[in-house]
RNA sequence: GGUCGGGUGGCCGAGUGGCUAGGCAGAGGUCUGCAAAACCUUUUACAGCGGUUCGAAUCCGCUUCCGACCUCCA
């Protein structure tokens, strides 16, 4: 069993832009933390594919060994939707244009969220904190960096001081910017009078009369500022430095630099080791996104309803889709590449049946111990899922000649062999081979094909192909391929 | 406007100073009652122009096109 001991794990770091080797806090452990969604409308596939990176990562390292806890929240108290000085937040005014609670919503598109995740088959996090659930937490946290220095109050909100907080720390060393080119380009937001400095970002915000969703703090009423959750919940669960924060590369500015800052304003050192940022799903050649409308849905993929799809693809599909492209990699989803992944998915799907009925030889004319560390390397190498899936097919050539007997394969190689393409395509990539539709009358089904596949084989051996042919023809109708070999037929839904 | 990233064969998509990425499609073959499927083999490339180098798609410069961030966003 391969472990962490054995494996120089290189993550490219977004603080260095750079890959470095992985050394975690604590040997043999990790903790992770990944920002979640707001939960104010339905996920699109953009989301998915960041909680899917993100994925692969808890899974490899899972895989090698380390005992991981990877905490995501939930964010359940909207950001700003408007300027600042509106202070109306989004999930407020989704309440309003539906006419519900904003917990309403809150539970609505949460239980969306964990609905579509699971159906890619995406593994649940150790912990997923709400930011409405740590509201105390998260004024202790403001009062903490008031109490630093690195904060003010003003007129019942509270505010981040960037151009103090530079002066001790550095304001940009994650999205590599400069503080004073941040000044000259902020642009000049209306009715910013509260704050010091125009690049100030609020902690808490005090609430107008007919602002929804409110709590009591030292200050107003009001509700805390969009960084402020991140810094408290990762820090309450990981502690106050911890090894991966990771997050879509559209929160790196500001909203990753923000949540450094705050803590380092609180405890005097970066928060985070490492910094990963997983690259946007293009549609069109244009990020997806809610507010621009350019998205397509998890749920459309899995049903094929949007213009943009021949057809419907399974989430098992989709995931090996998104993960033929590297996690830093921005990705053009479309019809024809989706389309292509599927048949490539196919292929590897049967030659992992095939595989399992191959019987060992006696001696090995394949370099399992080669090809096995080559797929390690891929991995270790920044995730690369793109270099270990070209690997895989590498592992359904030599499948096809060991059932061929154009190679064997010791007793000892088989297992080795088996044992890292059923780890790599299932426990890693997460790829699974039930199928979505016919859970739980699977069997019947099969049971039901396999006689009508007796019938056929028997009409054909007496030559009474016109019984076979409509056999044959009846069942692809209702979508089921047979597939004649010499030895054979099998077949497919 | 500022900062940053990218333009790879018919399509998707890795990688790298000299050695086949891979998938899909295409071509040839095996198998087959037929068809399909499957399997085996296989062609085509590095945006343009200069420069560095024995050698660059890979490094440098310029041009051009595209994208991300700078404002909520995975």
């Amino acid at each position: 069993m391969s472990t962490y001991k054995d494996h120089t794990l290189k993550i490219y770091n977004s603080l260095s832009n750079q890959k470095e080797i992985f050394i975690p806090i604590q040997e043999g452990r990790v903790g992770m933390y990944v920002c979640g969604p707001t939960v104010y409308s339905k996920v699109h596939l953009g989301n998915v594919r960041t909680f899917l990176s993100f994925d692969i990562i808890y899974r490899y390292l899972l895989h090698l060994g380390y005992k991981v806890r990877y905490v995501r929240n939930i964010t359940d108290v909207g950001h700003l939707v408007d300027d600042m000085d509106n202070g109306e937040d989004k999930i407020a005014k989704k309440a309003r244009l539906e006419q519900l609670e904003p917990m309403e919503i809150v539970q609505r598109y949460t239980v969306d969220f964990h609905d579509i995740l699971q159906k890619f088959n995406l593994l649940p996090p150790s912990i997923e904190p709400t930011a409405t659930g740590h509201m105390i937490e998260q004024i202790n946290v403001i009062q903490h960096i008031i109490d630093k220095g690195y904060a003010y109050e003003s007129n019942g909100s509270v505010y981040f001081d960037v151009v103090k907080y530079n002066e001790d720390y550095d304001y940009g060393v994650l999205s590599h910017r400069d503080l004073m080119h941040t000044l000259d380009n902020s642009r000049a937001l209306d009715g910013q009078s509260d704050k010091r400095n125009e690049q100030d970002f609020a902690l808490w915000k005090r609430a107008d009369p007919h602002h929804i969703m409110r709590w009591p703090s030292p200050w107003s009423e009001g509700f805390p500022g969009w960084h402020t959750e991140c810094t408290t919940m990762s820090t309450k669960y990981l502690g106050q430095r911890f090894d991966i924060h990771g997050g879509g590369m559209d929160l790196k500015f500001p909203h990753h630099e923000c949540e450094i800052a705050q803590g380092e304003a609180c405890t005097g050192h970066p928060p985070v080791n490492y910094w990963l940022h997983a690259n946007m799903l293009t549609l069109n050649g244009k990020k997806m996104s809610k507010s621009s409308g350019n998205y397509i849905l998890p749920g459309e993929v899995l049903s094929g309803e949007n213009p943009v799809l021949s057809k419907a693809f399974s989430a098992s599909v989709t995931r090996f889709f998104m993960l033929q492209t590297h996690y830093r990699g921005i990705m053009d989803f479309s019809n024809d590449a989706i389309l292509a992944a599927e048949k490539g998915y196919e292929r590897l799907m049967k030659a992992m049946d095939v595989l399992s009925k191959i019987e060992p030889g006696n001696k090995s004319t394949l370099d399992i111990a080669g090809w096995e560390a080559k797929c390690y390397e891929a991995m270790d190498d920044d995730f690369n899922t793109p270099i270990l899936i070209s690997h895989l097919f590498e592992g359904v050539t030599f499948i096809n000649h060991l059932k061929d007997k154009t190679a064997t394969l010791s007793t000892t190689d088989m297992e080795r062999f088996c044992k890292t393409m059923s780890s790599f395509v299932f426990d890693v990539l997460g790829l699974e081979v039930k199928s979505d539709v016919y859970n739980g009358q699977v069997e019947k089904l099969d049971g039901t094909i396999s006689l009508l596949i007796e019938m056929r084989n028997q009409a054909r051996a007496d030559r009474n192909f016109t019984l076979s042919d409509q056999i044959r023809n009846r069942l692809t109708e209702l979508g089921i391929k047979l597939n004649d070999t010499k030895d054979e037929t099998t077949f497919n839904y």
